[in-house]
DNA sequence: CCTTAAACATGATTTTTGTCATGTTTTATT
DNA sequence: AATAAAACATGACAAAAATCATGTTTAAGG
């Protein structure tokens, strides 16, 4: 029994729009974009695009979520950031007119549109509101980077680590009980963001769980004692 | 024997808008920009902006150098950017419409326009190549900074010093030996960026000094061995 | 369902890096 | 020029974290 073919909605009824930096855009400018966009199905894993390919549009994810990693010294994975709905990727190599720095992969099944790239940048030519959209977005993602550097720089690896517990659970949300992380990473994904090595990042889970401030089932990360997660990320109030 | 008081030039005159997101602009937006902007001079170790404050304008550094840093944990400082002449600076809680995350302190004494907030919001609508340029400039930052994660979760201390010193040199350029980076950092300010103790950094350009890598006399870092400076930092071809 | 690879886990060891201590040099200020 | 305060420097030690090794569990594919 399978799922019936969805209707193919376009823009105007898209839900996910609204979270997006195209709630700006309104009436015709839907109806052509519309023209100009397609969606696509991913499975989980697959590469949305990758490290040095050269942008042909931006990408708008629909549901799903999507890791942006780069390749670092000796070929190690650096996760840089973590896209869900309503979230747009591959946006700076396309404005910045070059080849892509990072690769987007899936975390789960995905359905992600494109945007047809000269098409993205007459809209935002066009319409001033939906550029500010896309700077302020940027300037979002900056400061994460920047929150991130200043922790990779001034924090020990459990602190980090307790800290990437809370990020994702900012970026993902909770389960029905409120308490599971609604993502499903590996140790070594996990240990990629941190800046670890896979042994610490399992080691200091394990440490967690004995604490008691994580309940580890599989990939599944239960937070069962919150405030003493944040003190173990030693964040200021 | 004191340097007369220059004339106020104006955005026409400005050599520097040339070489920043102002490069755009042209005409009677000039004269108008002229009117919305003011500029001060600032004595080495200055306030730009800080911390917590709430910005009233968007910062453009016509000479002088400047470094945004922010406080981390215990008090610590963390350079986040490093400005020169015709760099935009503040603008990421400009942006956002946020108190500053970090502040603007300047390394040598510096000139520095202030251009009205509500003026660069209006300029900005009514001109998507300004726009745009800022959008460049933003995605640039991002850029810099998640090189910055990478080498940060991937790099020994030692790697990401000599990293350093070539950021340094990118940044900020050489005097006219072709080798003294020019710039003048404290070792504190040094390690504050590369994200490792004062006393690690001062250890390692000891190293360096000795290994023939840089030269150091006080402030000042000669690269004596380039290629060897590039091998040290691990940068791959 | 079986097989194989990937992921998870943990101990032992080594390397890296931070911290503490102490002393010298440089820079700024009166 | 004298004095104080930064900044620079280096050794000794401790702490943190990576690496190596080895074994178990889980998940994926034929």
């Amino acid at each position: 029994m399978k799922k019936p073919i969805p209707f193919e909605t376009g823009c105007h009824q898209c839900t996910v729009r609204m979270h997006s930096v195209f709630n700006v855009l309104q009436g015709d400018q839907l109806v052509e974009m519309n023209m100009y966009k397609s969606c696509n199905v991913y499975k989980k894993g697959q590469y949305v695009f990758a490290e040095n390919g050269l942008p042909t549009g931006l990408f708008c994810v629909n549901s799903g979520k999507v890791k942006i990693t780069t390749t670092g010294y000796d070929g190690k994975e650096q996760i840089l950031r973590l896209a869900k709905s309503g979230d747009i990727v591959g946006y700076r190599a396309l404005i910045s007119n070059e080849r892509y720095a990072s690769s987007a992969v899936t975390l789960e099944d995905a359905s992600i549109c494109v945007i047809d790239k000269d098409y993205f940048f007459k809209v935002m030519e066009s319409t001033p509101k939906l550029m500010f959209e896309v700077v302020k977005k940027i300037s979002q993602d900056l400061k994460t980077a920047e929150d991130h550097i200043v922790s990779l720089s001034q924090k020990n690896v459990r602190e980090r680590m307790a800290e990437a517990l809370l990020f994702l659970k900012a970026t993902y949300g909770l389960e029905e009980d409120l308490q599971t992380i609604q993502v499903n990473l590996t140790r070594e994904e996990i240990a990629d963001y941190v800046g670890t090595s896979t042994e610490s990042c399992i080691r200091l889970l394990s440490e967690f769980n004995q604490d008691k401030i994580i309940a580890l089932s599989g990939k599944k990360i239960k937070i069962t004692n919150l405030p003493l997660l944040i003190q173990t990320a030693n964040i200021e109030d």
